[in-house]
DNA sequence: TGACAATCGTTCGCTACCTTGCAAATATCG
DNA sequence: CGATATTTGCAAGGTAGCGAACGATTGTCA
């Protein structure tokens, strides 16, 4: 977000801020005609590529926190998309599955491909790597601070 | 988010949010005590160090949407840290010029510069930036593919 | 001048993040 | 076995983002 260009450090994160939301705009964009938001699309890929799926795991495969996937989870429910059943040997925890309606919209979806392809196709796979390797130690580094505190 | 590695670029997305919001939350964490979002704190440090603003302007400079600024400028209002006129030539636009409250609590706030630095600190110039225009061009491309429908 | 268009801010409803606090179920250990 | 800790999910409340629709103001131009 800051525009301040003194050293180069801020500028990384503006652009990160940047890249993020333009992505995510595009996704929401593709989807608004379906009714779904994007974090809603994830959770349907995974239902559809993994299979049903607990709660729980759900939540650390998309990095979600318990309040935030309940939410989400709550939404599919109410449109009849996916099903939240409790018949496990762990009466706590909830496996997640695609209804039929649920399905049947999954193969009516758009492949969204296309974002990731458009946003770094075609840039130098170095840079690519150069990228991820500097975004990650960053990530890191923060995360590592925010344990301590 | 997705954690699929087949070609290289889904992994950058990935990364690209996970940097975001553990930057975010390493702000968020360190601005809790003073009752202070992220954002709220970009428009502090705006009215601080540029002086009063036309809300019109602050949302150009921050990159914010008019409906976003809107929340944002009323909580810093109900929280009296900032003031919001309507006393220029043009009826429609307000001014925003922060209180003596705001004034005394930007003084006390820490300095939050060690959070990039923490981040990127130490990181090779030429990583950054192609970092930097990796994550520059993705954006450009993204938001053309946005205005283009 | 008078109709129409553009701009500015607000409000509403939504998605998606978070923390905190709670209750229920389960695991652990004395 | 029983007390305690952990895990799982939910609800409430807050921040931050979006689009759409609406007054009010201002600009444009026939």
């Amino acid at each position: 977000m800051p525009e301040r260009s003194d050293a180069g450090h801020p500028v990384v994160a503006g652009w990160t801020k940047r890249c993020y939301f333009a992505g995510r705009a595009l996704m929401d964009a593709t989807l608004r005609p379906y009714d779904l938001g994007s974090t809603q699309w994830y959770v349907l890929w995974h239902l559809a590529n993994v299979g049903p799926t607990v709660q729980r795991d759900l939540g650390r495969a998309l990095e979600l926190e318990r309040a935030t996937l309940s939410g989400i989870v709550a939404t599919l429910v109410r449109k009849n998309l996916i099903e939240q059943t409790s018949g496990g040997d762990d009466q706590r925890q909830r496996l997640l599955t695609l209804t039929a309606a649920g399905e049947a919209l999954w193969r009516d979806l758009p492949d969204l491909s296309f974002i990731h392809d458009a946003a770094f196709g075609g840039i130098d796979e170095a840079d690519l790597a150069t990228t991820v390797r500097v975004l990650r130690l960053a990530t890191e580094r923060l995360q590592n601070l925010l344990r301590k505190e």
